[in-house]
DNA sequence: TACCAGGAGAAAA
DNA sequence: TTTTCTCATGGT
């Protein structure tokens, strides 16, 4: 049985199999984090439906969504799903993103405090706060979703039942300390779970739960 | 029809 | 402390 691959060489075999990626879809830092909390278990084709309706609604900043109606917020963005739990996040995310002086006020704040009072926002968990430290404020946080899980679990680089933390722990004491390659890794992570990585049978020919190490392996 | 998608919080055990 | 349940639309 081959060791299993070095995280920078497995970046490389996903760099070569899929390209640059250049993430996250986003026009503004500000739009990176209402996406971060809409794409939470949630396709990102919906995530845009809800983005564009949200700006259809109401102008596109923290203050305007902290004042909107919770049910109207609700309406504008129930195409990505859990409408109401969303609303409620997004607002709770807005009001703190508000007290910390916008996105200006987080600027110059050492990342492991910023990243633990992110923690305590409602709504706020591991991953959508480290897709905000990443794309959003460009600090060099690596992000693990169910993806990276599957992959690397499947590689042979983790068991799949560690924690966010000790993956995330992994990722960033293998690889330097860049927010570059951690953006596209990520996203590259993403684009093959997409494409290739997904539990389902049309994927059987071409899955990572077969053996199948597509754009990774072989 | 059933399953899944770039999770997180609350409730139950 | 750990596990299970709930939230929900839209595409395949």
């Amino acid at each position: 049985m081959k060791a299993p691959l070095s995280l920078a060489a497995v970046f490389d075999r996903l760099l070569a199999a899929y390209g640059a990626q250049s993430w996250w879809p986003a026009d503004s830092a500000f739009e990176v984090m209402i996406g971060a909390v809409l794409t939470q278990n949630t396709a990102w084709v919906n995530v845009e439906k809800a983005l564009g309706r949200l700006r259809e609604t109401v102008a596109f900043e923290a203050d305007a969504i902290v004042a909107l109606a919770p049910d109207v917020l609700a309406a504008a963005i129930r195409p990505a799903g859990y409408f109401n739990v969303k609303a409620r996040r997004l607002q709770a995310f807005c009001a703190w993103l508000q007290a910390q002086g916008g996105i200006e006020g987080l600027a110059g704040r050492p990342t492991a405090a910023l990243r633990t009072d992110m923690l305590a926002v409602h709504g706020v968990g591991p991953e959508t706060a480290d897709d905000m430290l990443l794309y959003a404020l460009e600090r060099p946080v690596f992000v693990v979703d169910a993806y990276t899980r599957r992959a690397f679990s499947r590689l042979g680089r983790i068991s799949g039942d560690e924690s966010y933390e000790e993956i995330r722990a992994l990722f960033e004491e293998e690889l330097p300390a860049r927010t570059d390659l951690f953006k596209e890794y990520h996203a590259l992570i993403v684009t093959h779970g997409k494409e290739v990585c997904r539990p389902r049978p049309r994927c059987e020919a071409c899955c990572l739960r077969h053996d199948c190490q597509h754009g990774m392996g072989g």
